[in-house]
RNA sequence: GCACCCGUAGCUCAGCUGGAUAGAGCGCCGCCCUCCGAAGGCGGAGGCCACAGGUUCGAAUCCUGUCGGGUGCGCCA
């Protein structure tokens, strides 16, 4: 039940009766009509738009609409009071019952509570995480992960069809470095100093990667030519590392639907294929680029190459997509990767991306343009770094020694559920401050806390309601009376109102901090509403006369529902109680 | 030089398809607890939404330009 959607449907409705009485011109369109909560409580639940953005098409003033309008809306049973405001608002106040059906409705739902059929079943795929299997994943991969995670499921709540997909990187030269590093490690193993030359991996990591591969293969490589074991090794050690993120991953929470592999793609004609396509439309020449203007690199010599005309679906200069020496630049296989996601029939294509890969985004979205024939929208997500701090001050980390902190490393400190709540407290695009010591903090300043506590504290309510004798099964709650009359009563059952219609901006801005911020918000109507419970008793949960508690705890578990719910799309458990 | 992201309270940041007097947390100032709902609560100060134009009934939001910060810019992925 989607109450902002209902009344919004009611307006349109209404507005169609005043077209057919002749009081408004016929074939308006109502697309830019939306209802939405005031900002300020004063100007009663919902407001809607309508009067002004009819009033320059039909030719009259917004106000005379609004009149019209709001003795149309008078008439149904859910709006007690509409009233014109300001330049041609109309203010609607709801009758109790509605608030009362919202609460209804969520306890009936459960943690399905504001799911949408926004997405009909469409499919779309989100890609995410991508990081290289030469090591341990680390913070920078694990705000990836969370925040790819939480779209994917916040998609999925909003009725789409999702896919959740990593695609290994293990067909570029990152991995035969991994593998010359693994060697070493492998000599290691038989009592042989190691050569971390500058350039290779020198994390401990691969130390067990040697052990193991000596155990494999025992000796018979130590004094063989690199030829000999490069692309055993390179295999061994990918899959070692692709293992070890799995792990990682699974620490997170996280679960993958599908692994795809770079490596795979070469020797069977896929991107050759893929190229071929984009060559049928002409999108394929020799020529040469200009060189960057400014800096000009050292080496640069002009070149024929073969170039991608990303150019026609709004890049800024076209793309090599082959070296010099014939081999393919790492775009090719990327090309031919997403038109592998193209056909196997997604509607929708999401990547996400570390935002140093910005430069990336408009050639991989003229690829996809290009090859679905502009059907498939591509939106690419860019996440912001992850600065660590331990009691504010900055977390040092040397990448050169191999001593960077890992993924493991901040969910055995701080929690998987804590990790993921606090990493979406931040848009994408915005760095993330992320501090050891503060996220582990139980306190108001902690959100995650103050969201956990406010579903704990309803917990506790209905286990001394239970220890009463009070029936609090959702059944029960919803079949009896309710009585949301105090303000802050009333504050508290709008912001649960707002609980689908949240959803559905979130999925349709691909922003899962929206649901962090918004479980904030209820969770600070949840506490104010306690809070008041100090001065006015009336207020409190527990009362004398059970069908009174009753009332009240109704509301209190509605709030916790939609706390459920959200930490549910963002893949952290709802605490019963704080310890 | 070009492209992308960002610029909102002292600090860190939200801000819905363009909607009314721009919000939150921290910090600051004031008030409140002799267990029964204070791991706090209530109130207050604090803003040229970087700047200048434009579109609109209406702009923090859309367009153009300027300034400032970040990221990237053929044979790395």
């Amino acid at each position: 039940m989607n109450l902002f959607a209902d009344i919004r449907t009611a307006v349109v409705e209404a507005l169609a009766r005043l077209e057919a009485a002749g009081d408004l011109p016929a074939g308006l369109d109502t697309a830019n009509v939306t209802v939405e909560p005031p900002r300020d409580p004063a100007h009663g639940d919902m407001a809607t738009n309508a009067a002004m953005v009819l009033a320059k098409p039909a030719g009259r003033k917004p106000r005379e609409i609004a009149e019209r309008l709001a003795a149309e809306l008078a008439q149904d049973p859910r709006i007690a009071l509409a009233e014109v405001a300001g330049p041609g608002f109309l203010n609607l106040r709801l009758a109790p019952a509605a608030l009362d059906d919202v609460v209804r409705a969520a306890l009936a739902a459960g943690r399905d509570f504001g799911r949408s059929d926004m997405g009909a079943g469409r499919k779309v795929n989100v890609e995410f995480v991508s990081a290289n299997p030469t090591g341990p994943m680390h913070v920078g991969h694990t705000r990836g992960a969370v925040f790819g995670d939480a779209l994917a499921s916040l998609l999925d709540f909003a009725g789409f069809d999702v896919t959740r997909e990593y695609y290994i990187n293990d067909g570029g030269a990152q991995v035969d470095v991994l593998a010359r590093s693994a060697y070493e490690r492998y000599r290691e193993a038989h009592g042989l100093e190691p050569e971390i030359r500058e350039g290779l991996y020198p994390g401990d990591y691969l130390i067990p990667v040697g052990q193991a591969l000596k155990d494999r293969f025992g000796d018979r490589y130590l004094e063989q030519p690199e030829a000999e074991w490069l692309p055993l090794f390179r295999d061994f050690a990918t899959e070692a590392m692709m293992t070890m993120i799995r792990e990682d991953l699974a620490l997170l929470g996280v679960r993958m639907d599908v692994y795809s592999s770079e490596k795979a793609l070469y020797g069977t004609g896929r991107i050759e294929a893929a190229l071929e396509a984009l060559r049928a439309k002409g999108l394929i020449y020799e020529g040469t680029l200009e060189p960057p203007k400014g800096k000009l690199p050292e080496d640069w010599e002009e070149r024929e190459q073969t170039l991608f005309r990303s150019t026609a679906h709004g890049d800024d200069v076209d793309r090599p997509v082959m070296k010099s020496d014939g081999s393919w630049t790492y775009f090719a296989p990327d090309i031919a990767y997403h038109y592998d996601k193209v056909t196997r029939g997604f509607d929708l294509l999401i990547d996400v991306f570390g935002a140093d890969h910005g430069g990336y985004v408009k050639r991989m979205k003229a690829a996809v343009a290009a090859l679905s024939d502009n059907a498939v929208p591509l939106d690419i997500k860019l996440i912001q770094l992850v600065k660590l701090y331990q009691n504010g001050e900055p977390f040092k980390m040397s990448k050169r020694a191999g001593t960077f902190v890992t993924l493991r490393d901040v969910v055995e400190q701080a929690g998987a559920g804590v990790t993921r709540f606090v990493m979406l407290t931040r848009k994408n695009d915005a760095p993330l401050d992320f501090d050891f010591a503060r996220v582990i903090e139980q306190s108001k300043d902690n959100p995650v806390f103050y969201v956990q506590y406010a579903h704990a504290r309803v917990c506790s309510v209905l286990r001394k309601a239970a220890e009463a004798g009070i029936a609090v099964e959702d059944g029960a709650l919803a079949a009896g009376p309710l009585a949301i009359t105090h303000e802050a009563e009333q504050a508290l059952a709008r912001k649960i109102a707002e609980w689908p219609r949240l959803v559905e901006i979130a999925a349709r801005t691909n922003e899962p901090h929206r649901i962090a911020f918004y479980l904030y918000e209820l969770a600070s109507d949840l506490h104010g509403l306690w809070n008041r419970g100090n001065d006015e008793p009336s207020l409190r949960f527990l009362q004398d006369d059970p069908a009174v508690s009753q009332a009240k705890i109704a509301l209190a578990r509605a709030a916790a529902v939609v706390i459920s719910a959200g930490l549910g799309i963002l893949g952290v458990t709802p605490a019963e109680e704080m310890r």
